[in-house]
Formats: structure tokens, sequence, C-alpha cells
DNA sequence: TGTACATCAGTGAACGCGCGTTCACTGATGTAC
DNA sequence: TGTACATCAGTGAACGCGCGTTCACTGATGTAC
């Protein structure tokens, strides 16, 4: 959208890298993850077909930089939701709604046979989410800790994840859920979490 | 293993159709479920490459099997657990069982963009998986009815889908989950089931 | 018990396609002087 | 302000590969008589 439009196509495309990623995004949205091809993307570019592997080497280097940079996204997303609301509950939303808003990155995130998964970055932004969550945790009214915290966290990530995958994949029924999955999401969460 | 073993490699190969699917299921365990090919499983039956599609017609097809196949048999778990148990939180943990014994045809069967969603055999079995899901809230000693009943089966069906699908993934941390998902699982239901 | 024949599961050669990878190259950019 | 040069992002032709699909075929099976 911004700078890969209008005018003068240049010899040096000004950040292929950026254009790159967003042609994935777009790309995966369409066929999914595992159908990306690099010279699809360069195609949606508009740049050659050996280009990509400047900037990201082969196909996973390219889906280990989208799941980082998803990763970091979902962080500060949990972080400012749980700064500003201090429930987890809302948390828990807002990592639905990234499911929903940011689809092929949540893909890809969650499928290690799709990335390098020692990558620096991508550890360290993995990292950043589950503290994010933690922090979530952290707000209950009962405030467990220790073990039992740790299993509290779990579950959370375990229903407001399975929740999103299962809507994701179109399981869900659409008599109950609606075309609105952010409240219905609410209502499932609140039955673990009746604040 | 039975029957595709030992001695003589006749023209016709008796069955075909079941050798393939379980040569589907450990390409799949080997290399996921996007990477498979008609011309590998072929291989893997020891048959010409141009011989599965005289059963599934192609990959949509095949895949769609395989996906009709395990609803099927998750249907067939969680009810027996169910009648025998009369616990949501065991009729949960058989869901989580399934998804790691059967995780070749768990990853299929959540994945619509490789199957073909319209088919008949397929949509049936999801819908007996769905009923015994449903049999298995009915069993709550609180005994939600009606709109509550449909959520509370909604959330039962979120905690665990989410928990196996996160373990699939690997994205569950070691140090509290364990070599023993199962019973970790059981710890994480109990949360929001506490019988 | 034996023969003829229809059926159909599986064969194998051929095709065209899109892919990833390599590599010598070219053109834009920015820095040194 | 101008020139020379190093750097490196992007090019495009070439390659080999595995795939799905097609199609005339062949060989096993079972049924009719």
């Amino acid at each position: 959208m911004a700078g890969e439009s209008s005018a003068g196509r240049t010899y040096h495309h000004g950040d292929l890298r950026r254009a790159l990623l967003s042609a994935a995004v777009e790309a995966i949205g369409e066929y999914g993850p595992t159908a990306l091809s690099l010279r699809d993307l360069a195609r949606r570019a508009g740049v050659s077909h050996a280009a990509p592997a400047h900037h990201f080497g082969d196909k996973a280097g390219l889906l280990t930089a989208l799941a980082a940079e998803g990763f970091n996204t979902l962080a500060d997303d949990l972080s400012q939701v749980t700064r500003e609301t201090g429930s987890l509950l809302e948390t828990g939303v807002a990592y639905l709604r990234f499911a929903i808003e940011h689809r092929a990155h949540f893909e890809v995130m969650f499928r290690p046979d799709l990335h390098r998964s020692d990558d620096a970055e991508l550890v360290a932004a993995q990292r950043r989410a589950g503290e994010a969550l933690s922090a979530g945790v952290a707000t209950l009214p009962a405030a467990p800790s220790g073990l039992d915290a740790r299993f509290a966290g779990l579950s959370a990530w375990s229903i407001v994840h399975g929740f999103a995958t299962l809507w994701l994949a179109g399981a869900l029924p659409d008599d109950v859920v609606g075309p609105d999955p952010e409240s219905a999401g609410r209502v499932v969460l609140q039955r673990l979490f009746p604040d």
C-alpha cells in the first residue's frame, strides 16, 4: 500500500523486504501458507523472481520473519490491553481479535514446520508474547501463583487459542457464533473467567 | 500393516484404497498434510503413480476420505468414553488423546482448505462427532440447557482443541507440561470443569 | 469341471507446468577525495 | 561542486526436478453358460 504504489519503477525497489512480507500476507490470505512460492511473491512485488532470495534466503526464512513479526505485534496488543483494562478476559479477547485480523500471521506463527525455530529474532518475539500473556494472568482477582499460575495461563491460552483456531477453520456452528466471533468468544471466555 | 506386507506382488493390489490411506497417514506424519503428493503415496504402496487417481480422483478426494475417517473414529471414541464414564472431563481427555494418537487425521480434519467440504460422507462424520461432544456436555452436573448448553459445549471444545493444537505445534512449555500431555491436559480441563 | 468373455484395477510412457537455485550480469546508491 | 569507485540490490537466462493428468494398454477376477 505505502510506497509500492504509483510512479517510477526504479531499478532499486526501496523496501523490497517489507513489500515481500506484505505480498506474503496477501498470498497466504488467498491460498494458505504452504502454497506460498517465492516466485509468486516476486511477481506480486513486481520484481524479478530471483530477488526474494537476496532478502530471505528461502521460503523458511521469509516465513520465520513473518512469524516473528506476528509474535511481536501480538505481544504489543496483549500488553496494551492488559495495561489499559487490567482484565484477563479482555486480554483474551485481544488474542482472538489478533487471530482474526492478522490471520496470515497467525497461521504461520503456530506452524513450526514452516519456519526456523532456532531463529533468534523469532525466539525473542515468542518470549515477549508469552510474557505478555502471563502478565494478563497476573491480573486475575484470585491471583494464583507458582505452578497454579502456570496452569491458569495454560488454560486461558488453550481456550482462546482453541476458539480462534476453530473459528478460522470454519468449524464453529453459525447459529451459535453468528457473524461476530468476538462477542461469542467473550461469552466462551467468561465461562473460564467469570470476572 | 495388514495384507499389504509379505509375499506375492500380484497385478491387483487387493485393497489399494486402504493402503493409500495408511500411506497418507505415514507421509503426513513425516512431512505434513500439504507436502503430500499422490505420486509419493503410490510409491509407498508399491504401485504405479497413476493408480491413486483410480480411487480418489485427486489429492482433495483422498484427504476428504481421511478426514471423514478421522471424524468417525473421534465420534466413536468420544461416545464410548461418555457412555463409560459419564464425565465431560474424561470425554475431553479422550479428545486430546485422539489428537495425539491420530495426529495425521487430526491435522487434516481441521483444514477445510484441504478437502471437499460438501462431501456427504465427511459432513455426516462431522455431525456424528459434534453430537458425541454434545452428549458429553449433557453429563455436566449443572446440566445447562438451550443456548447455555451450546456455549458450554463451545467452551469445552475450545479449551480441549486449543490445548491439543498448541501441544501438537510444540508451543507448550516443557517445564509445565512435561512428557505426558494427557495429565497436564487433565489439569487444564479441570479449571473449566471442576467436577 | 471347463471355456468364453466382460469388467475393471493397475500400468507406463508422455506431456506440460511451476518451482527453487545458480550465476554472470547490470544499474543505482552513496562515500571518499 | 564534481569525479571515481566500491558496494550491493535486483536481473534474466538456464538448469533440473517432482508433480498432476492423460490415455491406450494389459493382466487378473469373476460370472455366465
